[in-house]
DNA sequence: GATGAATGAGACTTCATTCAT
DNA sequence: TATGAATGAAGTCTCATTCAT
């Protein structure tokens, strides 16, 4: 059985029946949205073939082994498609922190999926690998955009480090979450203008 | 916890045998420790048992189920038992953040637990909500008790909200690890730094 | 430990403290009310050892077993304490035919208790003997002697054997019961009615 | 039964492996078995997988609960394949009786699962239900048509009730084996005797 | 004698995975 | 290729019974 989803195989014509490419689809999606709601260690592979209207062993054809799915499933996600882009830094900012908590929120909770890949750390560290190359890049590039186009702006002080803001900003609405509930209506403003002395010029 | 928590009832002598306090601890230790290790799914009341080395039923007999085994687990999770007090509440605060990094390279790591109340949340909200109340107050009051210090000591500006310096602070350390990887040495210091303009008068 | 109820050891007087008598008569009326309710073998120990308000070791220091515990409550079963004594034959067996129908009804109901002898024939055959010698018998008897009672006043034919009438009436409820259903008001009378040719002189 | 019961669907070949029909028969015919030897509460899935030669979760498959399979068990019971039928309405009553006691005798005893559906009627009630329907129905029609059949030969009394008798006749077996043991060479015959004048023209 | 604690042996059910059509 | 069937390995929880106070 292989083991890795292939991609088109050199030059040769495929031969026998071709994959489905909508089945091939419809699994990833099913697989991300099961792994949101459930956990990894609760998503069955049963359900996301229901859920994807295929059956078990047309999952197991593409991926071997549940870890294998979920990996792809966590490649998959979509996490702030448009980035934030109103010409004021501060103001993306808030924007961004309000667009986690919305996420939060969701019905296949983001937090759901940031705790399942930090929980099966051990058993799965390839989970939490490819959370940080996906997800985890896009999210600190974004930030670090609006700090770096900030500064070119004057906006924000040239000595401001991008990536440390991108901690600082992220992980705020991490701690605030799990630490001591979900935020009130304007958390993130409050939180942006504390900041504001260390970023502003 | 165990059914009955009694303080000693003066003159009567308890009926029957006594519970083992000894079992009472290995257990509940034990518990924590699987849940660190391995997260509230992959955590058997079967491994717990064999690890205190007692069986199964002994564990039932104080917990009546798996979730109620969690749940005394998560309110045992003994965390920064004593609050760093130098006496500069940057110092404070920058000690704060290596322990939390040390506790997540822990053999029980702190990171498995936090993903898996997170993971959980639908499942077994209890587990998140004991959390908040426990392990996330204690360290959100870590951080308020130093901010509240470093103002009292005219080192931290008074317009400085502690709450929000707990969400960045706190929030930093879980950001900079599930998005970017284990942070190097010196981390720590540099978002203190990066944060200084916003907390000194 | 004791196997069996001892009754008072001959001559000697008994050493160390009295059993007390209260227990005695709680746990054998509450093993009676359990075992009617959810038969043998849904019967716990622990169930009965509650209703009787003692604790488990207390029911085993008088019934070694389980099966010890469901025999003597089976022998302890109060059916049909004073039987019906009308003075007319026809209607005595009426009467009972329509007892037997509300001890089906009664919460711990006779069918259950019966189900319960049969079906654990196999395993536990000193079930079915004891509920024979004291259910079955006492209510052959009290047929028979509506029959011989019925004969003497010439209401019955000489030649009608007891023993099968108390066949024929005690099973009818039975079978109405277990294969068509709860009879409806009347139906007991229906069948002395129907019976009559073959008992009146 | 078998979650999807189809004729055959003319043309299409129905899709993926099929059901193997010898373990459909295998398993019931195991259930019936166990659920006949050892009654309800004591018939355990893993039995009557071992004894049909498969793995639990192939008898899962099929049955989704224990109680569903219980339920298919009961409504497979043979009974009474051939009604007697000798043209004589009093040797076929005769007949019909004494067959009672061989079931009774037999491996997979009738009394035992008489027994296990009383037994349970309380937390199964669908059990006695699906007795009912099936054994019962069966059984009390036997008897019914027998009477039917007298009656138009002019061997029965027009005014002769055919329930009642099936009542009367099914019952007595029932109350000589559960009160009084099981029944001597002669008695079935008795008991009809005993019944002649109240059948008889 | 009476109690609460402790346990060995299951019972039901689920799941990742493989087989056969 | 895609499907429904089949299974080995667990996992949670219950129960009759025995221990220790």
């Amino acid at each position: 059985m292989p083991r890795k989803v292939k991609g088109e195989p050199e030059g040769a014509a495929r031969r026998g029946r071709p994959r489905d490419p909508a089945i091939d689809a419809a699994i990833i999606e099913a697989a991300a949205d099961v792994l949101a709601r459930r956990g990894y260690a609760r998503m069955t592979v049963a359900a996301v073939a229901a859920q994807a209207g295929v059956s078990e062993p047309t999952v197991y054809l593409r991926y071997g082994t549940k870890p294998d799915l979920a990996l792809a499933a966590v490649a998959q996600i979509p996490l702030l498609a448009d980035p934030p882009d109103s010409g004021d830094a501060f103001d993306d900012l808030t924007t961004l922190l309000r667009r986690l908590g919305a996420a939060t929120d969701a019905a296949g909770g983001a937090m759901v999926l940031t705790g399942t890949v930090l929980a099966e750390a051990r058993q799965h560290p390839e989970l939490l690998e490819q959370w940080r190359t996906t997800v985890g890049a896009t999210l600190t590039r974004i930030v670090e955009r609006i700090v770096e186009q900030g500064q070119a702006r004057g906006q924000l002080a040239a000595g401001v480090r991008p990536d440390l803001v991108a901690d600082l900003i992220l992980g705020a609405h991490f701690a605030r979450y799990s630490y001591r509930g979900r935020p009130k209506p304007g958390w993130a403003r409050s939180v942006i203008d504390a900041l504001r002395p260390a970023l502003a010029p």
